[in-house]
DNA sequence: CAGATAGTTTGAACAAAGTTCAAAAAATGC
DNA sequence: GCATTTTTTGAACTTTGTTCAAACTATCTG
């Protein structure tokens, strides 16, 4: 059953996930204070402890919003492209990624960056959430490699996918080489350009 | 002129520095503490901040010698494959790179983590050396696209290094995806296989 | 409805941790 | 050998995340 307690307790909650998203899309995961986000909350600092584990855990509840919404920003970028080849369609889902990650700079960082300070494996559905941004990924793959097993898919999926993520990491990264977004663009296209050429 | 402080203040950067390194190299740059710091180099706490400005520019001085080790790995897997095909070169090169990677962990992630951190630009000592990495690849990326106008070619060996990067860093982040070394060598011999076939 | 009991919320207090700076120590100059 | 400048020191300050005894609220019972 529903009690008022419990129904306070998930309105808190929703508060503070959409307090600490502001303050991540703003200023970055790093700059969230849990003082801060009590004010922007209008709660107490310990309530945040009834609520969440720690700050880590808040930041992980953000990081689902945030994955939600990127895997909505991918599937947009297949919107109509059923009939384009492979190959174009793995940029399509690229150029998504960039753009969404352009975007949310600091939000979609934080879904990379948290997991290095924990110890533990990632929660299940953080997992999960990857592997469904994967599964888009495969489809095109294995039209691209229809001789290859299962596992060279995967393989190939993986590391396609970890390829424009470096892409993205280092070309977004302007403090270490700073390339403008239409060349970051002009990058995967010509790396997944290459894919499947024999 | 040297005079004996400031051989004494060298002398204390350099127990400074490799305090700092070992540290990283067990736990990572995030548990860098001070007190450790000043106890392991023998030095009083606020000794630290006479040398550096903050244990973020320790930290970079410590980037500083991980780089040279980290060029030094990946020039070497050159020795003696002047003749191997471009193709072939990028592989070993890139092997290298996660060879590095894999077995400086701690050291090879605050590369790349720090500069997340801070505000302004990285060093120049450090997108030199980012530059420097940058050039050995692109002689091989020249070869393989010989039409290609000289922009052509930096673009393609940025995402190529990017590419590899972004292979290596899922690849070794077990929390997120966790993949064993031999199938992240194979990711990467996959993706620059394709390179260049037209 | 009042009083007792159980559950919830609060924010002062605690425990790190980076950084500063007045005072002590050392070096230098005369 | 004293005076002055420079260097070094570590206690103190600040900022944080986190805890927990106390205050408060809700629920139950007669």
């Amino acid at each position: 059953m529903a009690t008022k307690t419990e129904l306070r307790k998930a309105a808190l909650r929703e508060r503070l996930i959409d307090a600490a998203e502001a303050r991540i899309e703003q200023d970055g995961a790093m700059a969230l204070r849990a003082r801060d986000l009590a004010k922007d909350a209008g709660c107490a600092l310990g309530a945040i402890y009834n609520v969440f584990d720690d700050l880590d855990a808040l930041i992980m509840a953000v990081n689902g919003r945030t994955f939600q919404r990127l895997g909505r920003a991918v599937n947009l970028s297949l919107d109509g492209a059923g009939g384009l080849p492979p190959n174009e369609r793995l940029i399509r889902m690229s150029h998504a990624y960039l753009g969404f990650a352009a975007d949310n700079k600091f939000l979609w960082r934080a879904l990379f960056d948290v997991q290095m300070t924990r110890d533990g494996p990632a929660p299940d559905w953080y997992r999960e959430a990857l592997a469904g941004l994967f599964s888009h990924i495969a489809g095109p793959v294995s039209e691209l490699f229809p001789d290859e097993p299962e596992e060279g898919v995967q393989l190939m999926t993986r590391a396609l996918f970890s390829s424009v993520h470096g892409i993205v990491l280092l070309g977004l990264e302007n403090r270490i080489s700073g390339v403008p977004p239409e060349q970051i663009e002009a990058m995967i296209t010509r790396v997944l350009g290459q894919v499947g050429n024999k």
